[in-house]
DNA sequence: TCAATAGTGTCTGTAAGACAGTATTGT
DNA sequence: ACAATACTGTCTTACAGACACTATTGA
């Protein structure tokens, strides 16, 4: 129990346990994946769960949440991008007590995580739709669902969909990073048209790469300055974004 | 020290209080404010901050953000909008310990507040432009500055805007909710006819209210059941909200 | 009559969506 | 030659923004 002696008291606060849980996305052959590890403690031993665990006393949530990220994927603090969600404290959601979880979201590109080696063997990348089908341990089917709907929200109005690809990607791979996530195939045409006129997002390398199947050859392109866009790559489903 | 006897022990956690905070907005005479209380204990003993309390044991974080804004104000749960916006963790963010704040978001209609009564008389409204030339307690600052961004941003492109006036309400005071909000003037004619057009977002009662200074009476509308909005209303300013 | 408020009508520029057409590659 | 991929061009429709104009009210 913390006692700093500055003239208060601090021993009556309800004692909590706070711990950070990581929805990771990546995209894995066109297909969206998310990390799940299987529990190895009770409770839930056995069960599929998302990365996480208990912030120590000294770090911040952020801190705690990288730390995370890290023993389970092995990449390091500039890799992908990293925010945090929402925190979920029902009074039960925890069998050994009162725990509050801060629950954070990253985006990887999946050859970033090939190259960082990762001793987390009970770690591994499974299909979205699976996650979803599955019980998940504590809430956390709850934590991946707003997690996707935060996800597909923020691709339609920031850069962000660059970040699950290598330093450089064509215009057809950053399009199947939308359609991974929105599970509809886009108007491609339009798209390329919309990504290069929209200053910012993408820069031209010049060359090409090599050409996928029998096609032509796709341009290179690199990321840009912008991280918002002023207008936004919309779902085709029409429907905006439900937001609570 | 919970020992809930499942066959696992649960004594080594770290142990954390937890607080929630709540920026609560308000519409008062054309001007956006922001509920301040004056801190009576240490630390931080006579500056301003923001209402928040720690989180019982047996309560969840919703309940507590209800409870400290049923304290506050005096407004039961029908009322108004609250919603979750972040949870701050800094290590050294309150002296007393280590201390994570759940922040919490809600929008109330003044008159509403004018009917209900609140007993705490520390607490005031005040216009959102001191609450951030001031020096609050805490981290309440970057709360209050993250509050107000979200705030604006989620103006757009859903239909909270409303609840911040009473049952019925007409078109100009509609208006000047968005402008109150974004600091700018906008084009009311337009504005008009996009909120009209917009299909649930309010609906005509038919009559009209006095008429404002020396005018033409204003039609009185009431809320639809849409929530989100297909089409946002933007900040005429025309840069989209600075996403985090 | 004048000024203030609350709209309605109209025009223009821009962007999204659909889709036809072209260029480049491997088989 | 043909199919597959990666674009470019064009057309249509819709909406945002600007602004002129009308309607209603009090001073």
């Amino acid at each position: 129990m913390p006692s700093h002696d500055k003239g208060y008291d601090f021993t009556d606060y309800p004692p909590f346990a706070v711990t950070v849980d990581l929805v990771i996305f990546t995209i894995i052959d066109t297909r969206l994946h998310v990390l799940c590890v299987t529990r190895g403690e009770k409770p839930y031993k056995g069960r599929l769960a998302l990365p996480g665990g208990f912030v120590h006393i000294d770090e911040t949530l952020e801190q705690a949440a990288r730390r995370e990220l890290a023993e389970e994927t092995g990449v390091g603090d500039t890799m992908g991008h990293i925010e945090q969600l929402q925190t979920y404290g029902a009074v039960k959601r925890d069998p050994r007590g009162r725990v509050v979880s801060v629950a954070w979201m990253a985006f990887l590109a999946h050859d970033v995580l090939l190259t960082a080696g990762t001793d987390a063997a009970d770690a591994a990348f499974l299909p979205v739709d699976d996650v979803l089908n599955a019980r998940l341990a504590f809430d956390h089917n709850t934590i991946v669902v707003d997690a996707l709907e935060r996800a597909r929200a923020k691709l339609e109005y920031t850069t962000l969909a660059t970040t699950f690809l290598g330093e450089e990607f064509t215009l057809p791979e950053l399009a199947r990073v939308y359609e991974a996530f929105w599970g509809a195939s886009l108007h491609f045409s339009n798209f390329a048209r919309k990504v290069t006129s929209t200053p910012g997002f993408v820069t031209s390398t010049g060359h090409t790469a090599a050409p996928v199947g029998r096609g032509k050859r796709p341009v290179v392109y690199r990321r840009g300055h912008a991280t918002t866009l002023t207008h936004p790559i919309l779902r085709p489903s029409h429907e905006p974004g439900r937001v609570t």
